[in-house]
DNA sequence: CGATTTTGACCTGCGC
DNA sequence: GCGCAGGTCAAAATCG
């Protein structure tokens, strides 16, 4: 893709995500500060925010600027609209958007604005005036050309994932007769052994064949996309289960080991080093909270209390109890450091609806939870080895950390910091922690608790090889544009970790089987439905 | 009386 | 093999 467009290209994908759910968890508060990167003063402060509505970014631009809104509208691609309305919200907000506007500039009226200068300077005859921007029109019409051309390629890359995961779905109840020795409790094996699920392919191809299959599981949950749905219920006949198992298989099973039934050991163990996936992810979140526990909208049973090395507060475990044999468990603990600090850490993905309350948090887990998964499929060293870089080096505060020493995949969502003070400080992972932490911007504050966690920079801590950010990492911060241009330049395992993210988004608005009525963030807006595919699709290529 | 919590025992993995 | 730590089980206790 040219270098020109790939600011485009992101801004692109972004407006589509906003334009799913404007009006649910994440409201235009949010995605103010999302599209600001944690650059914004006013966080939790700042009251009655612009709305992002469905309005023409054009209509009080100039006669130029309308020309061009009118030729992106040949087609049915709101999109445009969308990316208009952003750019619009943002502008009126002020200089933490400088982003949206950066990239306008820039892509599309870098010569036009010379060219102005120009006539006006010259005073140049309405005619020429005329035909120059005629030319523009076109250069427009060119790029949206452009743009409409990734939206078929991105139609056509989920078309194709679909038809693996109907066929990873009914390749799914053989598999798991063989393995799920207590279905009651949804407890699964070796995840390793799901890779026959596809024997001619390499180990790698299908720990990222499965990934990708995860991702499209949970976003199947997340929004109501009839296809999908369709295909996911199909898969539900032949196993019941069997698709929310897709993700728990990758981030609970390990769960209950003790329990499985003897199986031929081709575990990890005997697989060389770099074909080891890492089989479960945890998602933990730091919020400050005198309550013994956060409310997160799910039933929780305890069924355990340990007392934890190194820590003086007793570490409780909770499994959810809304469904019975529903693998998702928790964690609660009191952080040694400061006690009015809560460290919640999840585990699992629901099998059984959830209320609207719950669906924030429960998305937010998935989401990290595949998103380190996919990651971790497609590169685990990547991952890793990201992780003991950016811990040193990244120029953004703890929002959001990935753990590489725990055994398993870690991201902690950090809720006790103010965003803005932090994202200006430079965090280091004490040593031996072996810690990452990158810039994720949450909302829980605002909402009372962590109910809602942003989502725009998961890819940016999930697949970003260092040599990606080197660069980026050697100067301020000072255009995130630049840095996600860089980031997709230089890391084509970009467009997985952004899928994952994409997905986590379209997964608030759930309206899918737990039966919510949240569609209206979606089904509201014209040209949205089709924005998932243009999500799926990152992930496959 | 059913659901939940408590708590000691047990299991597993890992390092030495 | 042993000890340690994390995690789970399950009987008893408690709660509403």
């Amino acid at each position: 893709m040219p270098t020109l467009t790939i600011p485009i290209y992101f801004f692109f994908l972004f407006s589509l995500c906003i334009s799913i759910s404007p009006n649910t968890y994440m409201d235009n508060r949010h995605h103010h500060r999302e599209f600001t990167f944690l650059s914004s003063a006013h966080f939790l402060d700042h009251i009655d925010p612009p709305s992002i509505k469905e309005m023409d970014f054009f209509s009080t631009s100039s006669p130029r600027d309308h020309k061009n809104n009118t030729s992106s509208r040949d087609t049915n691609d709101d999109h445009y609209q969308n990316r208009d309305d952003q750019h619009d919200t943002h502008d009126r907000h002020g200089s933490p958007t400088r982003v949206i506007d950066h990239r306008v500039n820039t892509g599309l009226n870098l010569t036009c604005a010379s060219a102005g200068v120009t006539k006006a300077e010259n005073g140049e005859n309405p005619e020429t005036e005329l035909s120059s921007l005629e030319s523009e029109l076109l250069r427009l019409q060119e790029e949206n050309n452009k743009l409409r051309n990734v939206l078929d390629h991105i139609t056509k890359s989920y078309t194709q994932l679909q038809a693996q995961l109907f066929i990873a779905l009914q390749n799914l109840p053989q598999n798991m007769e063989t393995k799920i020795v207590d279905p009651g409790t949804s407890r699964k094996l070796d995840v390793v052994n799901d890779a026959s699920v596809s024997d001619e392919k390499t180990d790698q191809d299908v720990s990222v064949s499965r990934s990708n299959n995860a991702e499209v599981m949970s976003k199947t949950h997340d929004h109501d996309d009839p296809q999908l749905t369709k295909l996911l219920n199909l898969g539900k006949q032949a196993c019941p289960d069997a698709a929310e198992d897709v993700l728990d298989r990758s981030s609970s099973q390990s769960w209950g080991s003790s329990k499985l039934e003897e199986q031929p050991k081709t575990t990890a163990e005997q697989l060389p080093a770099d074909q080891i996936p890492l089989r479960k992810a945890r998602v933990s979140v730091r919020a400050r909270s005198e309550a013994p526990m956060i409310s997160d909208g799910c039933q929780w049973r305890k069924y355990g209390q340990k007392m934890a090395k190194g820590n003086p507060c007793p570490r409780a475990y909770y499994r959810c109890t809304m469904a019975v044999g529903c693998p998702v468990r928790k964690q609660v603990q009191r952080s040694a450091d400061d006690k009015t600090v809560l460290i919640t850490s999840y585990e699992g993905n629901h099998n059984h609806p959830l209320p609207p309350a719950a669906t924030a948090m429960a998305n937010t887990t998935s989401a990290a939870a595949a998103m380190l998964l996919s990651g971790s499929a497609a590169s685990k060293e990547s991952l890793t080895n990201s992780a003991g870089y950016y811990s040193s080096t990244i120029p953004y505060a703890s929002m959001a950390t990935l753990s590489a020493s725990a055994p398993f995949p870690t991201i902690t969502l950090d809720l006790t910091q103010n965003p803005n003070n932090a994202a200006m400080q430079l965090h280091r992972v004490p040593p031996g922690h072996g810690g990452a932490t990158f810039p994720l911007p949450l909302h829980a504050a605002a909402s009372g608790g962590p109910h809602l966690l942003g989502h725009p920079l998961f890819f940016q801590q999930k697949l970003l090889p260092p040599q990606a950010l080197m660069p980026l990492l050697q100067r301020q911060p000072s255009s995130m544009v630049e840095t996600v241009s860089a980031a997709i330049a230089s890391d084509p395992n970009f467009t997985a970790a952004l899928a994952a993210a994409i997905s986590s988004i379209i997964g608030v608005p759930r309206g899918g089987n737990d039966g919510n009525n949240n569609n209206s963030g979606s089904g509201a807006i014209p040209g949205s439905p089709q924005l998932p595919q243009s999500c799926t699709t990152f992930s496959t290529n």
